[in-house]
DNA sequence: TATCCATGTCAACAACTGTTCACACTATTT
DNA sequence: AAATAGTGTGAACAGTTGTTGACATGGATA
């Protein structure tokens, strides 16, 4: 008798254990790891299931990887939307992007850290996954930039040109601002200052810039 | 008799396999690799001696690290010097900044990378040892800034977010430039054309600046 | 009610990992 | 000529890794 007595005790995650995996994926890589120094099996223990279990949601690592990106881009997303949704003068928009940036760091910690260390990371699957989603959001920078007043008779390249600078310059402002928020609050909001500053700067410039001197 | 009759074939490295290690890891690195990702075992495989050698050279991987960080920030100070060197006004100095910023880079390569990916990346050794050596830059860079004659008057906290700002920017346009310049070879001047037209957007907003407003 | 499919488990595999220890060779110094 | 310090070797260790295949379970569908 007994049929192999054990109960394996099945946890009963409905559908969602793929979600955890990308969420248990995300805080772990947070910490002091890589996405190629992460193992399929601490994983898997991590999440509480089984090894092989992890391909019954992903064909391998790489699959992850890119569920990953998407994970992490989706928040992104989110602060270009409210950005857009502003519809005040450049000037006075500084002041609100930053906030909303830091407001998103905050909310989704882990995505931007991993598009952060990934962005030059070992792989090379996520690495230009990100690249991609970068780019993408470069150019919606650059459409949004030309519907600004005075910048309306400006050409595409020198668009892009400023929208790239401004990306670079926001992207570093939030990972400095990632590193430090954990622990030293009064440190972060010198550090929002200082990200205004350099949106200022930028934009002080533009009005004297001109095309093919 | 024979005493076990093998000649080892040692190779007869006099004293640099140090160095060796050092060099063959940062090329490793360059490639789909990250340093957590990166394990003792096929590095030793690669410089071709034991994986016991590597502990008559460094008690531990994170040594190495820190090893790394000191061989890539050795190339990159380089630069600053030749700016320094360099008496051209602001204006004049930009295309030279650049054009030695690119000749760095190709000359020391895997450096750069190493660098770019690790900034980020897994280990907190040398992601700590690189962020102060870029501090260390950064404040130099802020000193250097100071003695050109439209900057005389200004305060050191500005200085610095000027600094910091400029130095971002051409970290990025370094790791644009480092990702294309492999395969091509009119991208890289494209990007080298964008680096110069961030620093010279840059520096028409700073006239403008007014501390405190 | 019966069946089916998504999701989980378990056992096993060969390969790889970091680190230890005792030993061997060799160039330089004594 | 002898001793020494630097460097590389080899075997062995206990763990961990990715991936396979066959099997179990249970909730939704037919």
């Amino acid at each position: 008798m007994s049929t192999r007595t054990s109960k394996p005790r099945r946890l009963s995650r409905r559908g969602d254990t793929r979600q955890i995996l990308v969420d248990t994926a995300l805080t772990m890589l947070d910490g002091d790891k890589s996405f190629d120094g992460l193992s399929l099996r601490e994983l898997t223990r991590e999440v509480g299931i089984v090894p092989t279990g992890f391909y019954r949601h992903f064909p391998d690592m790489d699959a992850l990887g890119l569920a990953l990106v998407d994970e992490a881009f989706r928040s992104l997303r989110k602060i270009l939307e409210d950005v857009r949704q502003d519809t005040r003068s450049a000037e006075r928009l500084v002041a609100s992007v930053v906030k909303s940036l830091v407001r998103h760091i905050r909310a989704h910690r882990a995505g931007f850290a991993f598009i952060a260390s990934e962005r030059f990371g070992g792989s090379a699957v996520v690495r230009n996954a990100i690249r991609r989603e970068l780019r993408l959001v470069q150019t919606e920078l650059a459409v949004d930039l030309a519907r600004l007043p005075y910048l309306k008779e400006w050409n595409t390249t020198d668009l892009h040109m400023i929208a790239s600078l401004i990306l670079n310059a926001m992207v570093a402002s939030a990972i400095d601002i990632l590193d430090v928020s954990a622990r030293d609050r009064e440190g972060e909001t010198a550090l929002m200052k200082r990200a205004e500053q350099h949106l200022r700067l930028i934009l002080l410039g533009v009005p004297h810039w001109q095309s093919e001197r």
